[in-house]
DNA sequence: TCTGGGGTCCTAGGACCC
DNA sequence: TCTGGGGTCCTAGGACCC
């Protein structure tokens, strides 16, 4: 048996922590640039709000309803999110962290008759360690978990459900609610007949095969309760990207080479903070692709790295060498970013025969970057860094609503007056 | 005026090998 | 007129997830 413990609306949740007087108040909580809404509280789902929907489109709607706006705050939701996670791998040995709110738990070393109580036990102490109320889907297969928590939450709004002797519940779920069923496939399958989760976990396979990939049929598999995907526990990351939008448009290359070095320093900050070395980099650079009015161009270089490195100096350089590639002049650019690839662990380099670093410049390089980091760790992050980085950053997105940093700045404390 | 960022997996198709 | 069979590796693109 697995179980899928999911933070509701987690975003939204970890804004009204700190703010007691948004109890039963709308919030919600736009991406990146203020862009789109990416999580929206009960409340706020009530009115209507979409998922994913432009922020502009709906301006009007949140100030009628005063509805509680805010930039998102990646710094402050990821240190909640280690603080839920610690509390379940305190209480089970067995955990995946599948995403900055969900968690799975292999169950199976437990009597069944005692999953349900532990899951109740589980849900409060993480609403009363962290504040973060959460909801827990218990099933055979982690497919059929997580749609015990989908039914938890929308159906019977309850903390804990097991689906495990409910299965007449897959007939009242529609095709595209199903975890690994989205758009595309969810209207290929109601082409077939196939509308519930019930139609698909009772469907032959052989005809499953004809129509559709692996993927569709691995699915059909966990619906019908075969394991076809235990628990990940150890996180191998296969690449790193750091991108994002300007603030405004740009159109001069001095601020889009500043934009790409800095993203080159946060990727590669990610990369040491996982102790990697990447061996394949691809800078890009987009257009806005909304503005039809204006020339669109998007380019991508990929840049195979003589040896495996992590060294911000030699990648930085690597990295604008493949902008100047591409770069054209005469448009208006939305977007810049990177990709590590072919990520490896420090601890299992291969050896090269022709492009080895001798070990003098491993050593001079790693004592470099641990120096650097040091510096930042203690002083902040950008206390150091390259000058490509640039001082002015003109490029910068807006976050104009952000909350503060609670529980990861010390000015940001929130004080308590009595 | 304003439209996110960061991931995974699978497949098809091309280039290459013997 | 007729033109093999069996592989590997890489990349782009499309689907999905949060």
């Amino acid at each position: 048996m697995y179980a899928l413990v999911d933070c509701n609306n987690f975003y939204a949740s970890c804004e009204r922590l700190f703010r007691p007087d948004l109890q039963n108040k709308p919030i919600i909580v736009l991406s990146n640039n203020d862009g789109c809404i990416i999580a929206r509280s009960g409340e706020a789902k009530v009115l209507g709000i979409g998922m994913g929907e432009p922020f502009f489109k709906i301006k009007a709607l949140c100030k009628q309803h005063q509805v509680h706006v805010f930039s998102s705050n990646y710094t402050f939701y990821g240190d909640m999110s280690q603080r839920v996670m610690s509390v379940i791998e305190d209480s089970w040995p067995n955990v995946e962290i599948y995403s900055i709110d969900e968690a799975f738990l292999d169950l199976k070393s437990l009597p069944a008759s005692q999953q349900e109580a532990f899951c109740h036990g589980l849900e409060q102490k993480i609403v009363r360690y962290t504040g973060i109320p959460v909801s827990i889907g218990i099933g055979p297969t982690k497919t059929l978990a997580k749609l015990a928590n989908h039914i938890a939450k929308k159906e019977l709004k309850i903390p804990v459900f097991n689906i495990d002797n409910q299965r007449f519940w897959l007939s009242r779920i529609a095709i595209g609610d199903v975890w690994g069923i989205g758009r595309q496939w969810s209207k290929k399958l109601s082409q077939q007949g196939i509308n519930t989760a019930f139609d698909l976990a009772s469907i032959e396979l052989c005809r499953l095969k004809q129509l559709f990939y692996v993927m569709v049929q691995r699915t059909a598999l966990e619906l019908s309760g075969v394991v076809c995907a235990g628990l990940d526990e150890f996180d191998s990351r296969k690449s790193i990207i750091a991108s994002k939008s300007f603030g405004q448009m740009q159109t001069a290359y001095t601020p889009i080479a500043q934009a790409v070095s800095s993203h080159c320093a946060r990727a590669c900050e990610k990369l040491r903070e996982q102790n990697l070395l990447v061996g394949h980099m691809s800078v890009f650079i987009q257009t806005n692709r909304f503005r039809l009015d204006l020339p669109q161009y998007n380019y991508s270089i990929a840049y195979k790295l003589e040896y495996p490195t992590d060294d911000l100096r030699s990648l930085t350089h690597r990295a604008k060498f493949c902008l100047r590639q591409m770069f054209r002049p005469g448009f208006h650019y939305q977007k810049a970013g990177i990709c590590f690839t072919d990520l490896i662990s420090k601890e299992q380099v291969q050896m090269d025969l022709f492009n080895q670093p001798s070990d003098e410049q491993i050593k001079q390089s790693e004592q470099l970057m641990s120096v650097w980091e040091a510096i930042n760790n203690k002083y902040g992050r950008h206390t150091l860094r390259l000058a490509a980085e640039g001082r002015g950053k003109s490029w910068e997105m807006r976050s104009e609503l952000r909350s503060p940093s609670y529980t990861t700045k010390w000015s940001d404390l929130p004080l308590v007056r009595l």
